[in-house]
RNA sequence: GGCGAGAUAGCUCAGUUGGUUAGAGCGCAUGAUUCAUAAUCAUGAGGUCCCGAGUUCAAUUCUCGGUCUCGCUACCA
């Protein structure tokens, strides 16, 4: 293996529109502090580097949604999670933004250093345009009615109601969200970065040179490569981020995916002057430490424009995790389904670690994983209290009864003690060689064997029995245990930080190197420790009680908000009603559409004639059930092409808060054709 | 629809380059112990290794097909 001079870790920008949650720190944040906790206890040349992504649309709509400009919301959510992961521990050397000016210059630069070589492929195409406001729409800024759910309040990308993504031309009476006129088709120029110039590169690059990247990471790349990459257009008709650097090019900016991953490298500039010996010598190993859903920008795109670029040095690993489910459900941002972090650190104060324990313990490093209330709490109490805490306050307390907390000379050992003390050194190698494979759930397990073997040696050795009868070898039993103690504060330091600065305040230790674990005498004898405080505390069950009662809570006020949030529509003549020609028709044929998941293509009898509807029922009714079937239909509804099908009029459907559809059916049979009304 | 990842003990996960009794931690049961936050230590119970077929002397492991979960992607009311 290649021996690197230096490190850079970069750990995924958060978006600054919410604050951090556990799966943030299970996936990206936790593992990342310990991958660089573990390479300083080295004495390596390390940087650890973050900031807030705070550009990109879901910003400005947040923005105009609360009344207050984008700056604001991503100065609030800046703050919030800069001092969460201070409080919490996460040890970056710099936490950044990407609104500040040393990002605007870097990214710019970058950009233009590729405009300028030729990089680039300049394409026009329609976009939509608001005239009254005299920009450029994103989907985002576009609201029609969803063709399939009839919600009036879709997105020109994906209609929230019924998760169905949409492109605007499908939407029905579109209009712009920010001067609510009819937005018009225009002509607009942006830059590509042609990705598929790079494929061949990038296939030797991953494929065959990195085939040691988790399968996971690996297997999604091969996905992408195989599928043929294509150009991506790398700018924006937005006016929230940075300025395309280009003549002409007014009311444009960077794309977010190409904007944020410089803020990587803007971040270390701001850091130090010395930034490009982390990014350009060939002598550092540089990390991505993400999550699942940003394999594609860190493994294929950001290193495709580093190489577009040509000074940089690419990622020799990018160890994304998994998700986090949170009580067996999604963890929703919008849903308000998470624990935040800045709330857990209100509600548990001084217990960051058990939270980076149980986390790590629980991380989804292979597959998604869940946290539950009452696993953090069996991790606490069975764990770190029974195990680690436990072991630690024993050893004290014996040492301070015994003599007075002066650390006891070590006499001739036994057997059992020379194969307990051989064993610290062995522990340490396979943390060692756990965390530099980036596998840290078993790297927590093999630092908490060494607590588990602190344990086995006193009940094996029996101080407190042997001190009435033998009270010398007592002396060599105790300077054993607290040998183990004074590894344990190196051996656990990047997982529990702030434990570790506790024990090693109580057994009156400096912070020692990595290297001084396995040493069997780091505390000589005569040393004096203090008493000990207990090094973790029980959690009861009302504290636990509490949290899940928040989640329900949490649950109810979901539904509730969604049963509430479909309000009632504007009024409407009777004429305008009248003019809908909703009437019972009979399914006479229905078959699957090809290729697709949900689209239904029925033959039905309306009594005026026989025609064909296509409609996306497919996830709820099998077609063989329901030939017969009598249901409602929208007759007089313009005809649409579906998957090359004509679908002429649509099926009535209710559906339930989590868009679940059901026909709507007459209770008695009745003639086809019969109106409704 | 295409692609990727996963499915192993109650829970969270290892593992098997195919080969006798498939492992760990936590939980559970029993016993020991009392220095320690009823903590610890020992022993034990618990598994059609997702389902089906194939290859093989032998499949949990390899091949093919299927199911379920998650993600990416396409298409789409």
């Amino acid at each position: 293996m290649k021996n690197f001079k230096r490190y850079l870790v970069t750990s995924a920008l958060p978006y600054a529109n919410g604050p951090i949650h556990i799966g943030h720190l299970a996936g990206v944040y936790v593992p990342s502090d310990i991958y660089t906790r573990y390479l300083r206890l080295r004495g390596l040349d390390v940087i650890s580097i973050c900031g807030s992504d705070e550009h990109g649309i879901p910003i400005t709509l947040k923005a105009r949604k609360e009344g207050v400009t984008p700056q604001e919301i991503v100065d609030r959510y800046h703050s919030l999670n800069k001092k969460a992961f201070e409080d919490f521990g996460i040890s970056f050397d710099i936490y950044s933004r990407t609104s500040n000016k040393v990002h605007h210059e870097t990214a710019s630069a970058f950009f233009k250093n590729l405009y300028d070589k030729g990089e680039f492929i300049e394409r026009s195409s329609e976009q939509y345009y608001d005239q009254e406001a005299g920009c450029f729409l994103a989907d985002r800024y576009i609201v029609g009615t969803c063709p399939n759910c009839g919600n009036e309040n879709a997105y020109g990308d994906q209609c929230e109601k019924c998760g169905s993504s949409l492109s605007p031309e499908e939407l029905i009476n579109p209009h712009s969200t920010i001067s609510g006129s009819q937005p018009v088709l225009k002509e607009t120029k942006h830059w590509y970065l042609p990705l598929d110039k790079y494929e061949p590169w990038l296939k030797k690059w991953i494929l065959e040179d990195h085939k040691e990247w988790k399968a996971n990471v690996y297997g999604q790349c091969k996905s992408w490569l195989d599928q043929g990459l294509q150009p991506r257009a790398v700018s924006r008709d937005l006016d929230w981020g940075v300025p395309v650097p280009v003549e002409g090019a007014t009311g444009k900016v960077l794309y977010v995916w190409f904007d944020a991953p410089i803020g990587y490298i803007s971040a270390t500039k701001e850091l130090t002057p010395d930034w490009e010996k982390y990014w350009k010598d060939s002598e550092t190993k540089m990390v991505h430490f993400i999550g699942k859903d940003n394999i594609v920008f860190h493994c294929i795109i950001f290193p495709a424009m580093l190489k577009a670029e040509g000074s940089f040095i690419l990622p020799e690993n990018v160890p994304a995790n998994e998700f986090l489910n949170l009580e067996s459900d999604k963890i929703s941002t919008s849903r308000n389904w998470a624990v935040w972090l800045h709330e857990y650190l209100e509600d548990f104060p001084g217990k960051q670690d058990v939270l980076r324990y149980s986390l790590c313990a629980n991380a989804p490093e292979t597959k998604d994983n869940d946290f539950t209330w009452k696993d953090f709490q069996a991790r606490n109490n069975n764990e770190l209290v029974a195990i680690l805490g436990n072991f630690v306050n024993r050893t004290l307390v014996l040492t301070n009864n015994y003599y007075e907390g002066k650390v006891p000379e070590r006499g001739k050992t036994e057997p059992g003690d020379d194969s307990v003390l051989n064993e610290i050194i062995k522990i340490r190698e396979n943390v060692e060689s756990c965390i530099e494979t980036y596998r840290f759930r078993e790297a927590l397990k093999e630092a908490m064997n060494l607590a588990r073997l602190g344990n086995k040696y006193l009940a094996d050795a029996e101080p407190w029995k042997v001190i009435k009868t033998d009270p010398e070898r007592v002396k060599t039993i105790m300077n054993v245990a607290l040998q183990i103690t004074a590894n344990l504060t190196i051996i656990c330091e990047p997982f529990l930080p702030f434990s570790m600065n506790k024990l090693r305040g109580w057994i009156n230790l400096d912070k020692l190197k990595w290297e001084d674990a396995g040493k069997t005498n780091l505390l000589s004898t005569g040393h004096l420790i203090s008493r000990p405080d207990l090094l973790f505390e029980k959690i009861e069950d009302e504290a636990i009680n509490f949290q899940i009662e928040k989640l329900l809570s949490t649950k109810k006020a979901n539904e509730t908000a969604s049963t509430v949030t479909i309000p009632g529509k504007a009024p409407v003549t009777f004429d305008d009603f009248s003019r809908i020609d909703i009437r019972i028709a009979t399914i006479l044929e229905a078959e699957k559409v090809p290729k697709t998941n949900k689209l239904l293509k029925l033959k039905i009898d309306t009594g005026i004639d026989i025609r064909t509807i296509v409609s996306g029922i497919a996830e709820y009714y099998d077609p063989a059930k329901i030939i017969g079937k009598q249901i409602s239909i929208v007759a007089n509804l313009e005809p649409r092409m579906i998957k090359g099908i004509e679908s002429k009029g649509m099926i009535l459907m209710a559906e339930d808060k989590d868009g679940k559809l059901v026909m709507v059916s007459p209770s008695d049979k009745i003639k086809n054709g019969s109106m409704i009304k």
